[in-house]
DNA sequence: ATCCTGCTGAGGTCAGACCACTAGTATACT
DNA sequence: AGTATACTAGTGGTCTGACCTCAGCAGGAT
């Protein structure tokens, strides 16, 4: 006995919202950093509910697609692309993830984005790298400062790489790395010899020596690594390895 | 004058209830495949309305933590580890990813982790390659159970690198590339040339030659790259390049 | 001119009723 | 007996509509 369904059976109303949202990405009608209409008019709109549609943005939101202001409004992202903020730690707790296999992934994704970015950079991502290379060398004094310039200089060569795919695997896993250790900024000791080498990097991306460019970052990746003590433990130690599931619930 | 607050303020019951999942996660409570109790009761017990706990469950199960059954209950994941679903497919139609770049990705990373997997497999790893690329032998003749072992002799490759994060990352370009083309499974001339180059693969990898391990990986990928028509344009090509955003809305 | 106040609009939460799906169990038919 | 159908309990999915909280802004008091 057909009782009356009064909608589409299986239809979930969050994906309803989410497809909806997609198709207007994709054909440009929503752009980065516009704002989508209000909750309750958008509802309206779509014929269903606001607590469907909440949970259609709350799933973009989760994903980064999408960014929620309380009491102002809900825009689409504009930043660099990204797997969701929390989701790297999220699922590194699920499945143990640890901080040197963080590292090792960050290492291996660089030297190769390195590689590309040698093969296919343009004048323009030049330009930009020679740019934070001068200001890394002024900021010698202010390891915060050089800080900045030094995640701007990665973040060029990612998009010198030309894959924003890997580029956004490697924002999500650098932005969670530092979210697990803020506090632990690299020694001063090591800033000049940093500089250096993200100089000699310049040069061979410049150059378009892409082995050399890849070399040079893995060094380079490898001694900020051997920096923060976060090798991979020579084995299964038995020992005390605080083994450093890194993603230590700090609260 | 302090109207009585029924609630802390700022603590966005989302994330609440994100924060108390995931420490249960960390301590053990929860574990893969665990069933968490029913909203009603759940939202009860954390003293929250049902539809806030939702919302936290929304967010969790958009990351691919949790796995909402609908009539049935609410469960933490269990199978590989990996960014979410759709979440590649989302990212992609915002900052238009093509498909080109996925594969690209892919074979960089799968490269990588076929050298640690040279480097780190364990017997258990190469008794399990084995036991694949037998049953891909065995299936040259069928394939859509060709490609069941062929996923699995990939998976077990990821696994073996010793990186979740890493096989984590391949896992979720893996989905969304299998989800933009589901229908173009590989033509069956080039099988037997596939199964001879994982068991190439596996040798490699048992014998610990990463550098082997990790130019046949290489190669093969590029094989299947080619038959798919993915390589990378030869350049920003003006003609009607059809540029394949892949995530062709395939609706 | 500056600061405080209150309004407005937007997201956040709540409560409770009702719909829809799954799976197991009881019942009826062959 | 055996199998098929119907019922039912349990659980997620959706809706409604009211109220709370936050951010920004306009207008008035100082």
């Amino acid at each position: 006995m057909s009782r009356g369904k009064q909608n589409e059976p299986g239809t979930h109303r969050a994906m309803q919202v989410v497809n909806h949202i997609r198709s207007l990405i994709e054909n440009g009608t929503l752009q980065p950093g516009d704002k989508i209409p209000p909750e309750r008019e958008f509802a309206r709109t779509l014929k269903i509910s606001r607590a469907s549609l909440r949970t259609g943005i709350g799933y973009l939101a989760a994903m980064g697609i999408m960014k929620v202001r309380h009491g102002v409004g809900t825009f689409v992202a504009d930043g660099p692309a990204q797997f969701g903020k929390t989701s790297l730690s999220l699922i590194g707790a699920l499945h143990g993830f640890q901080s040197w296999q963080m590292f090792e992934a960050r290492i291996i994704l660089e030297s190769n984005l390195a590689t590309l970015a040698a093969e296919r950079g343009k004048e323009e991502h030049h330009a930009a790298l020679a740019e934070e290379v001068a200001e890394m060398f002024a900021a010698l004094s202010s390891p915060s400062d050089y800080l900045i310039h030094d995640l701007a200089f990665h973040r060029i060569v990612s998009q010198a790489s030309g894959n924003p795919i890997l580029a956004a695997v490697i924002e999500t896993i650098t932005s969670a790395l530092y979210d697990s250790r803020r506090k632990t900024v690299e020694r001063s000791i090591d800033i000049h010899q940093s500089a250096e080498m993200h100089r000699k990097l310049y040069h061979a991306i410049r150059a378009h020596k892409s082995k050399e460019a890849h070399d040079l970052m893995e060094q380079h990746l490898q001694l900020a690594q051997a920096a923060q003590g976060l090798e991979r433990p020579a084995d299964r130690k038995p020992g005390e390895a605080k083994s450093e599931s890194i993603f230590t619930k700090g609260v």
